[in-house]
DNA sequence: CGATGTCATGACATCGGTGTCATACATGAT
DNA sequence: ATCATGTATGACACCGATGTCATGACATCG
């Protein structure tokens, strides 16, 4: 492997001249420029990283950590959508002219420090923390020495985060259906303690109360346990008393779920939107486009997640952080209209109601 | 940022001796190292994997490249599985002491020379090169300088590789349903140009030959076309078709098209499994096990074919790939059998058939 | 008892870049 | 002519590990 000295000797100038062409921190003239350059095409020369790293104590790498924070060994799918993040937030960190390292625990908790060892060893300049599912989480000490970004998640201490605007979105949901002319909107919701349940139950209910509509507590049921093995034993209950207070449309807490409802619906002979609509959250597309009908649903953002992350991050190892910068940040996206919901005509009571919302 | 040389002072002792300490190559005192190891604590000391990659000129790390070899710019939903390899490789990888550095395309060719550069400046010892389909690839030229070991994909230059076993997957499917009484086997393919759509017919065709059964050709048409905008345009007359030739089950390419087929047969209200049996390939989950019925698939063992790439690598750089090893490795998975698929009665000519088997 | 070997340790050079400082020359202002 | 300024370049040290070699203290052997 050619060395900066082999180019140098090369082109019949001094490393230090070579190491100026390449970073152009002083000027070069015309003539010696394009002879290092074409001594380092001959050569092949390609720069090492860690004599760079070592000198100027910069390693100019970004860690990420996911699929981190598992309690159970096997996550199975939830840890899919963090493709997209990485996508999002390498796209931003290439730009800066850095290297994202990524390390996945495969849900395996134990190997966490190991992971974090070698993220200190190579001189990470600051970590994203990524969540496999919007949660609370307490941070390792170890992590506290440098700029960290939580991402899908957010702690007691105010780190900085990025978080999905799961009430937003469910807002938008609900209130699309409403302005497609449905009132009675089912809701089964993800198991109760987690954060984004609240969070879209909220959303659910503001878009409620900004178009005048009460709420039929019994549209409202759990519909999803926390435990992967049983987590759907309630959903057939759950759907029967949702069925009961005679919806014209089913939220689901996420398009698993909605997947499951779609199956459900039909054994019922229920059709789809025909007899009931249907609208999913998470905006799964391997899962929302390609059922049948195409599944309505609030996109759960990861690749802009990721992409702001990443900024944020860049924003506060620079130190260019604006003094007014929220810690934490929502992202918002649009809801996926498809065929799964069908628009109601709108009688006059409704109309009504609807003309209060401007 | 502790150095080794304040650990050296702090424990009394040389540097190289706390070299020794750490790396183990060289006798220590047992009073010495234990100084050298509170020194260490104390400190909160982490060595510089830049300055040992300097020295050693072994930097530890392993290049993954993925989503690279996308045509679109949208591959959409392909790079998901892209998950369970890096976390197969991971887990290897982290085990051989090394780090992966993984740079993600993010379906973009025109970054790849980019990221190519930085695993140079890297110096990374080996590269993981993952196709985001089943397909022949043709290396970059600034990839040959060290050792690779392509995974989902293969050259015309026995380049080493990792592929998913499509053949034995389709026939181990396919056999069963034979066992399981059916005998009128459906097939909707992938679009026919693919690798993956060929191997899987002929383990298709294998099963039936295997057991004595005639295929029908009405009974295999393509369901799938490449352009991902019009990717099931066929599907409605090609499951149209098929069911003219009165299957008993209907084996799709993939999970994605399983989902489509389970729609388009209930619009036509056949229910599954009690009119029509359904299989899909790759066993995504996420798909597969909340559809309802739960899907029965072959699974395209991602994770399984990111750690054997892996381990593969290592022996190829550590010079201890046997003679005999193939280049080229199939990597098997089992069937996951669910209620997707409904046993049916064999008649007695059935089961003069089945006794050839053994 | 001297030769040889093993254990334990340190001195020193080196890996490949870049920061600091010095130097040489050309240009223009005083 | 003198000095300041800017351009262009090189010498040299240094970042933090580790490989090589040397050294001293003991133990073992013939």
């Amino acid at each position: 492997m050619a060395t900066i000295y082999d180019v140098a000797k090369a082109a019949g100038v001094s490393p230090k001249t070579v190491s100026r062409v390449m970073n152009g921190d002083a000027p070069v003239n015309q003539v010696t420029r394009e002879a290092v350059e074409q001594a380092m095409l001959a050569l092949n020369y390609v720069p090492s990283s860690a004599a760079r790293t070592m000198r100027s104590q910069r390693s100019g790498l970004i860690g990420m950590i996911t699929g981190a924070i598992s309690t159970t060994h096997q996550f199975e799918d939830a840890g899919l959508p963090e493709i997209y993040l990485v996508q999002g937030a390498q796209r931003v960190i290439d730009q800066s002219n850095r290297t994202l390292l990524i390390a996945d625990s495969g849900g395996q908790a134990e190997r966490i420090p190991t992971l974090l060892q070698t993220f200190r060893e190579h001189r990470v300049e600051g970590v994203l923390y990524v969540a496999e599912y919007h949660r609370e989480v307490t941070l390792p000490a170890s992590l506290r020495d440098r700029p960290i970004v939580l991402v899908n998640c957010f702690d007691a201490e105010d780190t900085p985060c990025v978080l999905p605007d799961d009430e937003g979105g469910q807002f938008a949901l609900v209130e699309g259906l409403i302005r497609r002319g449905h009132q009675r909107i089912a809701y089964l919701t993800l198991p109760e303690h987690q954060v984004a349940c609240g969070l879209r139950v909220s959303g659910y209910r503001r878009a409620h109360a900004h178009n005048g509509i009460d709420v039929d507590e019994q549209l409202v049921q759990v519909g999803a346990l926390p435990s992967s093995t049983h987590e759907y034993d309630l959903l057939w209950d759950a759907l029967d008393r949702v069925l009961k207070a005679e919806p014209t449309v089913i939220c689901c807490a996420n398009d698993k779920m909605a997947m499951r409802v779609y199956g459900l619906l039909r054994e019922r002979g229920i059709a789809i939107p025909q007899q009931m609509s249907v609208a999913g959250y998470d905006d799964y597309r391997m899962i929302a486009e390609h059922l049948h009908p195409g599944l309505t649903s609030a996109e759960l953002p990861y690749g802009a997640m990721g992409a702001r992350a990443a900024d944020k991050l860049l924003r506060l190892m620079s130190g260019t952080t604006k003094t007014n910068e929220p810690s934490r940040e929502l992202v918002s996206a649009p809801v996926a209209w498809r065929e799964s919901v069908q628009s109601r005509d709108l009688n006059v009571t409704q109309l009504n109601s609807r003309r209060r919302e401007t």
